[in-house]
DNA sequence: CTTGGCTTTTGTCTTGGACAAATTCATTGT
DNA sequence: ACAATGAATTTGTCCAAGACAAAAGCCAAG
């Protein structure tokens, strides 16, 4: 029924509050009003009540500095600037500017870069269907493991990329994800289905920390984990610190395997990493991996293992079992 | 290294700050303060800086309280209230005190009545493997559908109470969670499999709004439609309202599916529904179930369809089946 | 037993100031 | 030329007390 259209002509000059705002963009509400009183952006009106009312053309704009942001930009630099500044200096954004892994992963992408145009064409034209069926077929033929490093990765990065340059819209990004992880959560099962052994095995916990509710990397190096046999416990995205050391203890763990998106404070990152430096038993080790900045910018704290791409996990574990046993398992690789 | 403890003695005298007390608890910072000045209660300790530090049983204690404030309890009435009763409340809770799920659930549940101590047990004993094995069976033998109305429905239920009582941590609670997720995810892949007719069937959406992080109602209700081979377009947990719209017009939905928790805000789901209505293309249905208290207490805007167990979706898509085509198929059932 | 209106409760928003932690910039020493 | 130290800037989060509308409970009249 449009029998009201007195308020706002329908998706015309609809605003919005400031929780809403936050909701939308991430940007906390503090930080929203004191960008107001220093850079003089956001300028929203106010409804009867006095409260902040952000225009559609607003709320893109704080959008688009949002994803500057998280590519390194600062507030400064980037707050004040007006739209069309802003969509300039996006499509020039290498998004993955500091990351060393961004060559590695272009490097070894050689197989798939010739069809990197009809992955991102895929998405825009929302066949689904088509990219699940891509993705098992390359499994089969190249093997789990390779194709989580050489594409399922790479092809992670790219949808980033697209994303931020707006060729994607948010809900095309859901959908990748979703397929994404319905093909790697079956490929898991059919490793597990053809058991292996379990001698020597360390017992891993997958999880993020608060706040990180990316959880494509932990499937990534559950993979890897599952390929090589490990026993593991999945705990989902976001658990509290506490619960993670808990979780710790009470199933005897081994390893903890944390996972960081693009999208992660710096802050919460090495945060989360001082407390559970501090509070998990001895003996547990910490491995950490995805494409949060913070993780290769500065040096970790002592102690937490850093796997630059989904292969490390392999890699490490292979080295974990030998320091438990040094002798037995030479033979493999 | 545990080089300088002159700070605290590692896990006793702990404090956090308003923010960490916000993300653990998820009640807000307004409020925390707003309680302090009302209520007296909390108390938080101030740091050097004069900023709030919560110790820990202050914080054990709003963890209890904001479950009671979830099972529908006025602020007023607990917030002021010594640990101990609050305990005492929360043993006398029957959580769903309002839903009318409830009644058909446990009738429905007998079958699995009588073991339901064991399921309870096992996750304290972190066999997810048996809890897995048991699903896994279960769907063997009575099929996928009864499974879910009958089992995994009521068993979501009975762990989230026994959570709110503090019987599991919230680590069990999320290994749970997975567990869950990963039967289901399979069945639903053996279910495409088998693959079967596509005439006539509703296009679906299938996502929770913003703030919205629990997607087990989702699958729950993916499951279902799978059953009824509906094509179906799934977004994952809490997408923006503007990008459901986005894909709801792009990819020809028929009908949108949502879920919402029972931790969901009565004002964000009476609101999001609000948005949605006003925003969706006609044609579109807009499909609605989960625990969320909002849900049942009062009318829901028009044209919003409730289902009140998963089993429901079943019988809305012959309904709408038979609403486009009057005639067709009236064989089944 | 329900419906309408009144009262209380409750969450969120407001302003302007403050400060520490992080980052950049400038200067010095090798 | 380059690394390291220290000063200056930037930036997010916190605080206070007040205000108000939406929600929930209450009570009375049909």
């Amino acid at each position: 029924m449009d029998a009201s259209p007195q308020f706002l002509p329908s998706g015309m000059g609809q605003t919005w509050s400031i929780a809403e705002v936050e909701r939308e963009t991430g940007l906390g509400k503090d930080t929203l009003r004191v960008w107001e009183r220093r850079y003089g952006f956001p300028a929203p009106l106010r409804d009867r009540l006095g409260e902040r009312a952000y225009p559609d053309d607003q709320l893109q704009r704080l959008r688009l500095i949002k994803r500057l942001l998280d590519a390194g930009h600062r507030p400064g630099k980037v707050v004040p600037l007006p739209l069309q500044a802003l969509q300039a200096l996006l499509e020039a954004e290498p998004v993955t500017r500091r990351l060393a892994t961004r060559q590695a992963a272009v490097a070894a992408m050689a197989p798939v870069l010739e069809q990197e145009a009809s992955w991102i064409q895929w998405l825009t034209e929302d066949r689904t269907d088509l990219i699940r069926q891509a993705l098992q077929q390359q499994i089969v033929r190249q093997g789990l493991g390779t194709v989580v490093d050489q594409l399922v990765a790479p092809l992670c990065v790219l949808v980033g990329e697209s994303w931020m340059r707006g060729e994607l819209s948010v809900y095309q990004e859901h959908l990748f994800t979703e397929t994404l992880q319905s093909v790697l959560r079956e490929a898991i099962a059919s490793v597990d289905a053809s058991g292996q052994n379990l001698q020597h095995q360390p017992r891993v916990l997958l999880t993020t920390t608060p706040n990180e509710q990316h959880g494509l990397g932990l499937l990534m190096a559950e993979c890897h984990f599952a390929l090589e046999s490990c026993v593991r416990f999945v705990l989902g995205t976001s658990t509290p610190i506490g619960d993670i050391v808990q979780a710790a203890r009470q199933l005897r763990i081994d390893v903890l395997a944390l996972s960081f998106s693009a999208y992660a404070a710096r802050r919460d990152v090495l945060e989360s990493l001082r407390q559970l430096k501090e509070q998990l038993p001895a003996g547990v080790e910490l491995w950490v991996g995805g494409r949060a900045a913070a993780l290769y910018v500065k040096a970790l704290p002592e102690g937490v293992t850093l796997m630059r791409q989904p292969g490390d996990v392999a890699t490490q574990v292979r080295a974990w079992r030998q320091r438990l046993s040094p002798r037995s398992d030479t033979l493999g690789d």
